[in-house]
DNA sequence: CGTATTTCTTGAACGTGTTCAGAATATAAC
DNA sequence: GTTATATTCTGAACACGTTCAAGAAATACG
């Protein structure tokens, strides 16, 4: 039982394999699912067995991606010492993890409308989104931040969108070796640092309480 | 000729009117180019002898839209005394004229693959955006606002940027009369005019310098 | 007027994602 | 080992957006 992977597990995987390859070499539009399936050397049906979808095989991707980075970000996160190096475990994790696979992501980014299921707003994403939340909130907590009470609770949440900001920019950045998102990454986290530095001072007193209201608004009355 | 409009004018005219009650009643998805031709009586062919795609019947919906709101916008400027009074004239155009088709304008707004013609940042849409930020730079022009100069030449395609996401919020507000996004307008406003009031101040000249470049980076060197 | 040309319209047909009744195969029960 | 059940797999069929060859209607021309 050691070595033998069950057979049906083992289709599973050759019809996700397929399909990735295929969406690598010509895009998740382009993709047909015939051809999918005959990549994987088995009828249209046997991959609608194994995947609800089209979407579903990316989700299943974007699934299997989320189990491997998070454990890494986890681990990243136990050695980082500062708040910039922790931010940094949790964002190149990903663009490393992602970069072979940089425009399969554009499915999973280019709708988000929430009810579409690859949306990164969707029901279908949530426990992964949350996954990510909690690391930025261990990132900032760990890190010993702090901001007025009430900014404080949405602090990760708004962390996980300039993340998700960061890596739409790069699935969509035509710049060789996208240095642009680069350039883009580097000089936001310095100036979200700076930002969360000063943010503290007397002057923005007026702006703290507008702030939480609003992210009230947005996210609903923070629970923790 | 004063009265008579062209034939195929009114039949094109027929059939944009078809589809837009079909996607009213349906949504974009769900509705059929076979239904909206049979609701226009004519065959699908026709439908595509005026239309592109189904996304161009939206694309087309969306430019007549942007022919009566920026007429409205201009006039609207041309009385607005403050900034805030500017800025409420070319968003509460657009969520007034918007507000019938509000679950349509998710065919427009879902999507933000650049590739996508019916993505806010795509070339198809790239006039019409245009124009907008055009509007946000004679609202900010108009009222004299003092900005760094590092920053300035962005401001109207940040306010875009704003305003997009404010319809974003608003296209997917399932609260009652999309009064979520109501509040969230009025404090996100709040806090905008009292942001640029305080930007100038001497604590953020480092911030100043890091926002330029990073504008930069996102939308090119300033070339006015 | 007649006919040539352009404009408009038709509906069958194509490739797509997806479904489903049933066949094939594996597993369980005795 | 044989039968019953559960699992896996097949491919024809469906509805969809879209295309296109062919026809109908309008217009231009002489």
């Amino acid at each position: 039982m050691t070595e033998k992977v069950k057979k049906s597990e083992e289709t599973r995987g050759r019809i996700l394999e397929a399909a990735l390859a295929v969406f690598r070499e010509r895009g998740f539009e382009k993709a047909t699912m015939r051809e999918i399936a005959s990549g994987a050397e088995v009828a249209v049906g046997a991959a609608y067995y194994y995947f609800d979808s089209k979407d579903a095989i990316v989700m299943a991707f974007y699934e299997r991606a989320q189990g491997t980075m998070h454990p890494a970000i986890e681990a990243g996160l136990d050695e980082a010492k500062t708040l910039e190096a922790r931010l940094r475990v949790i964002v190149e994790t990903k663009f490393q993890y992602f970069a072979p696979n940089r425009k399969l992501l554009a499915a999973l980014t280019s709708n988000i409308d929430p009810e579409n299921s690859l949306s990164p707003f969707s029901e279908a994403t949530a426990s992964i989104r949350e996954q990510d939340v909690a690391s930025f909130e261990r990132a900032v907590t760990e890190s010993g931040v702090k901001l007025p009470p009430a900014v404080r609770p949405y602090l990760a949440r708004l962390l996980w969108m300039y993340q998700m900001g960061l890596i739409l920019f790069w699935v969509y950045d035509k710049s060789d070796g996208q240095s642009r998102t680069m350039l883009l990454y580097e000089k936001t986290l310095k100036m979200l640092l700076m930002t969360l530095k000063i943010a503290g001072l007397a002057i923005f007193r007026p702006v703290h309480k507008l702030a939480g209201e609003l992210l009230d608004v947005v996210y609903g009355t923070p629970t923790s």
